[in-house]
RNA sequence: GACCCUAUCGUCCAGCGGUUAGGACACCGCCCUUUCACGGCGGUAACACGGGUUCGAAUCCCGUUAGGGUCGCCA
């Protein structure tokens, strides 16, 4: 009966993936993958000047990144090239004539114009349901230019154009379009074309609730590449932005929600950006996820970060220790430097709350030398070691571990104290309450 | 201005004629704890307003208000 779904996302190469988009490409992917059928990336630079490589590889990138692979179009390649609107003249050309031939178009001031037949038309969308919209008054709809006098083609001509050639059996965009889509279905009939399905998602707003745009804080996806937050995260949360499994489940599997995905459970109000709740569901994929892909994850930002970590394995363990504290990938360098430099520097007020307190120095070397006899070199026995010695000597463990703590990693906060000092190995922990005391002691 | 869409805690989502209006983020307590987190427990907090319909409305209808969108030779 009804045939294969296709559905396309076709941004306009800005120079960056814009997240409204980066959803509105999410939710056609979800319903490519959830009925089988092929998603598109069509290129809509229909723009004077041809596509710039640069441009276009921001958004190759982004929908990457969120793992949102295309089956067909550009930079793939498929049956129905060229995916580049600049490169589709001839096509336009030709559904230009057809339109011109039936007498519905005109010409004025030099630019092609559509004559609308000037009825009543009803779009059935699948989240908005049937919308009647009345354009027999032509000062409120005037008829659209197809055609510009110095022969560039108009957004709503190409697109439709495209979308019939391509063969898009649905069309899920922004709800920006949802008062343009009459229009496109006018266009449609006058090429004796089926309009495909339409579906407009609500848009995605600021958390002051006006529309997001380019300069706000959050729009790029690069800025969550940039600032460490892991894809299957991000994605996550953009499934959130106006559809739920209504079963208050929120993480969720990628594999469970193009399972469970339909158009129809999409909601039709506008989301605000919660950036904290994005936040916090990083946090929860970073803990949650294996070590060896939160390897994956943070190797970039370590590198950046210039540390010497040697090879993956030996970082490995730094990390798994690290994982669960981490909420930015952005945070990992800072959480694992130690491990990798002995030279590490003093935070002046660690140093002054557990260090310059009364008898600290003192405590550390006592601390020391009960460390020599430790066996074997366990976070278990450490922790004994330290339990028993703060009983010994009539003081709170922590009056230990504290200086200790920062001692080994110049910092007072960190991973487990005890499971740090058995990564460190005894050496190097010696050698640093040595080198601190020797520092501190004047 | 015209037309279209929307309206539940601060935010996101659930609810689709009868619920103590539920979950999550954030926030506030308490617990756990070597720090910071995680986790656990508890709390504050919402049906925009006004009319209907109905035995009974957050749920259905109308209006008002508010927000958003579209009315381009932008995409």
């Amino acid at each position: 009966m009804s045939a294969p779904v296709r559905v396309r996302f076709a941004p306009s190469p800005t120079g960056f993936l814009h997240v409204g988009g980066a959803r509105t490409a999410l939710f056609n992917w979800l319903h490519a993958r959830h009925t089988g059928g092929t998603f598109v990336l069509r290129i809509e630079d229909t723009d004077r000047e041809r596509h710039n490589e640069e441009a276009v590889r921001a958004i190759y990138d982004g929908l990457r990144w969120l793992g949102l692979d295309w089956d067909e179009g550009a930079g793939k390649g498929g049956d129905y090239g060229p995916y580049y609107q600049s490169e589709r003249g001839p096509v336009y050309e030709r559904y230009l004539k057809i339109l011109q031939d039936k007498g519905m178009i005109y010409e004025d001031a030099g630019a092609l114009r559509f004559r609308s037949p000037r009825e009543t038309v009803t779009v059935h969308d699948e989240v908005c349901g049937s919308i009647p919209f009345d354009l027999s008054n032509p000062g409120t709809h005037p008829d659209m230019t197809v055609r510009r006098p110095d022969g560039s083609w108009i957004f709503h001509f190409v697109n439709v154009v495209d979308d019939i050639e391509m063969k898009i059996t649905d069309v899920i965009r922004g709800e920006d379009h949802l008062s343009n889509t009459p229009k496109h279905i006018e266009l449609y009939k006058a090429f004796g074309a089926e309009p495909p399905r339409f579906a407009h998602i609500p848009l995605i707003l600021n958390p002051d609730g006006t529309k997001m745009s380019k300069r706000d804080k959050g729009a790029s996806v690069q800025g969550y590449v940039e600032q460490g937050y892991a894809p299957e995260a991000v994605r996550n949360y953009l499934c959130l932005l106006g559809w739920s499994p209504k079963d208050n489940r929120e993480i969720l599997p990628i594999g469970e929600i193009v399972k469970i995905f339909e158009l129809k459970n999409i909601n039709r109000r506008s989301a605000g950006f919660d950036l904290d709740k994005c936040f916090w569901m990083n946090g929860q994929y970073l803990i949650h996820m294996p070590l060896e892909r939160f390897a994956d994850l943070s190797l970039p930002f370590i590198e950046k970060a210039g540390i010497a970590y040697g090879t993956r394995d030996a970082l490995l363990p730094a990390l798994a220790l690290v994982k669960e504290k981490v909420k930015h990938l952005t945070d990992v360098p800072g959480w694992i430097e130690f491990f990798f430099n002995d030279d590490y520097a003093y935070d002046e007020a660690s140093v002054t709350k557990a260090l310059r307190s009364e008898g600290a120095l003192e405590r550390l070397h006592v601390l020391g030398d009960r460390l020599t006899r430790v066996e074997p070199w366990t976070a278990e026995s450490i922790e004994s070691a330290f339990k028993d010695l703060a009983a010994t000597l009539g003081i709170k463990t922590a009056a230990l571990v504290h200086p200790a703590r920062v001692a080994a990693t110049g910092r007072s906060v960190g991973p487990s104290l005890y499971h740090l000092l058995e990564l460190l190995g005894r050496d190097r922990v010696l050698a640093r309450f040595t080198r601190t005391r020797d520092k501190f002691a004047a």
